[in-house]
DNA sequence: AATTAAGTTGAGAGCGCTCTCAAATTACAG
DNA sequence: CTGTAATTTGAGAGCGCTCTCAACTTAATT
């Protein structure tokens, strides 16, 4: 089934190929009975105007793309990555925008392709997730000057524009929580690869300070965001005897709850654990897991909108947006209840 | 940055446009210091082809369309699809396709945007997840003509292109393990929602019957994938006692623990569990779950290739793959011991 | 050396659309 | 009824590329 062309309909209508640009874009200052009848003929022979041209001449495509940097595999044993896809899908269906995805899978990869991106002219903007640290790209990207918005905040956020949740706040909330329930020996698996797990961090240890527990070294794990990575580190921490540990991912979690039950410890008889995201894994566990629910989707959603407003141009560029984010209470935590733990703990606060 | 043309690189190594274009294009008959002049300056530029202007003539975009129809939000609380988009990712990586997702929210959607998907001839291809059972989109795909493949075997498969694995095998492995453990009283949870869980539970029936076993429509119950599902069906096939279930994806296997373990039910001591899929929930479940591992990534890679077949025009249309599969075991899975059971099994076997 | 074949290049058309510009038509004021 | 303004339309240029065709150059053949 051969394409009609503008031309095409035009003829069919018997007006020009621009009246019936006008017709499809709307413009005012069209005969009502023109307006019909060459709508009429759109309509019956369901033609479509063709977006690769208006492209061309526009500059618009009407696409964007979303880079998800290399490590692809490990990358999707956590629901994160989905849940952000969808809800930037939501955002591209919403907006009459095409999504078109960059999967990376080597360093390689993403330094060609990144310029093919960039520089082909398909695409109108980009939405770039920061998984993992990776200087080079973030450079090539600011010096473009192509509208960019990163989700998860970047390192250096100077003259970027970013969307991300509120990690500190979230992190603080998380270790409120515990400490609320008595735990004074909390620990906390964390990570390096980005800056969010740094972030939440930071609120865990804002909240302890305000509680007056001392920070302690020793009750500090870092993983990489993947359930093995949660097991080893919280292996790491059971010699420290923690009472509860703050775990900056659900995946993480999982782990880590694999490693206490083989240690023999129950949760939250004898460790309490609160996690992060409150994704799938986090109903998948057992027992159900105390997390910080974060809104993934709405991040991905708006994303879109602030990409869209970027290229636009009807947004200021260095914009920063946090959204919030709240805790859910499940079945792995509890109050302090071992007394070696309490002695310990109360020994702890006297020493403060 | 103002993109610089093909007009404006030949005027700096002063050929003309035509030549410029041959160089990039590795046409053959060009003096070689004339390319190498051409190429000097093209890097030094950092010129990169419009793509747009170049899908306007040649009608070859380079981007291929994924369709994952709606229930976005469910569909990725299973790895499966993700997973899936990885393969399909890096097999366009691999042949230099561009990937455009499209995820639906509504059948609404599906209707309007897909329309909108062929027609605009934006994409040059596409390929279509069979997550749920839809005629009429399938119909509409059928009648187009366009180059799709779908992946998950259709209903109707006369005059379609796809790629599934072995379903019937895969299923029919799962049982003819368990059989070989000795298991008489197996149960399943399939599903309705397309025709893989069928074929499974086909598998599964053959084997039953290779092996003597009568078929019992009380050991059948049926989920959407869901682990949800998964629970309430793992919960309603109790009663009725079956020393195995083989259940067929990951994700109700998960929810059948539960239920399992709810139920006071050990397993593999009292129950063992054969799952499909080997996606992240295998490993991360407790027991780790033996399973049909089937190679998601490779289906993804797979269907790029014959998408690309089709595209090219040089592989024939109705094109049916089966990939293989294989089982994988774990600590799900183990010999029949309770003797309660066996003695059914026993009454059961001199039944026949 | 003459002829033919092959190699090498540029001019120009055209992909399907948008948008400017000017011409043609209609509306409204004086 | 004329002049002016607003409305309505089409012609044509042009977005950046590919590709055909013809012209010119060089190599191979007799």
């Amino acid at each position: 089934m051969k394409r009609l062309t503008l031309e095409e309909i035009g003829k069919l209508s018997g007006v020009s190929r621009a009246t019936v640009s006008r017709v499809i874009n709307n413009y005012p200052h069209i005969r009502p009975e023109i307006r019909e009848r060459v709508q009429t003929i759109i309509d019956q022979t369901g033609y479509k105007p063709n977006v690769v041209a208006r492209t061309l001449v526009s500059n618009r495509s009407n696409i964007i793309g979303l880079i998800i940097p290399s490590v692809v595999q490990q990358v999707f044993s956590d629901p994160y990555f989905p849940t952000l896809i969808s809800g930037i899908a939501r955002g591209c269906n919403a907006n009459n925008l095409v999504l078109s995805l960059y999967l990376f899978d080597s360093l390689e990869d993403e330094r060609n392709l990144f310029q093919a991106i960039i520089g082909t002219g398909l695409i109108d903007g980009l939405i770039v997730t920061t998984a993992r640290r990776n200087q080079e790209m973030f450079d090539t990207l600011q010096e473009s000057g192509f509208p960019v918005v990163f989700v998860g905040e970047p390192d250096d956020i100077a003259k970027t524009t970013f969307i991300d949740i509120d990690n500190i706040t979230g992190g603080y909330t998380a270790a409120q929580y515990l400490l609320e329930l008595g735990h004074r020996r909390i620990a906390i698996i964390s990570t390096h690869i980005n800056r969010s797990g740094e972030s939440r961090l930071e609120g865990y240890r804002k909240a302890l300070h305000e509680y007056g527990v001392p920070f302690d070294d020793h009750l500090v794990a870092y993983g990489d965001f993947s359930l093995d990575s949660g097991y080893s580190a919280m292996q790491s921490l059971i010699p420290h005897q923690p009472s509860a540990v703050f775990v900056t991912n659900d995946l993480m979690a999982l782990g880590s709850l694999r490693a206490l039950r083989e240690a023999g410890l129950r949760v939250p008889e004898d460790v309490s654990v609160v996690s992060f995201d409150d994704l799938s894994p986090a109903t998948q566990a057992d027992p159900q897991l105390t997390t910080i629910r974060q809104p993934v989707q709405q991040t991905g959603k708006d994303a879109v909108t602030m990409l869209l407003g970027l290229i636009n141009g009807d947004v200021q560029h260095p914009q920063h947006v946090f959204l919030p984010n709240e805790l859910i209470v499940r079945a792995s935590t509890g109050a302090v209840r071992s007394k070696s733990f309490r002695k310990q703990q109360e020994a702890l606060d006297k020493g403060c």
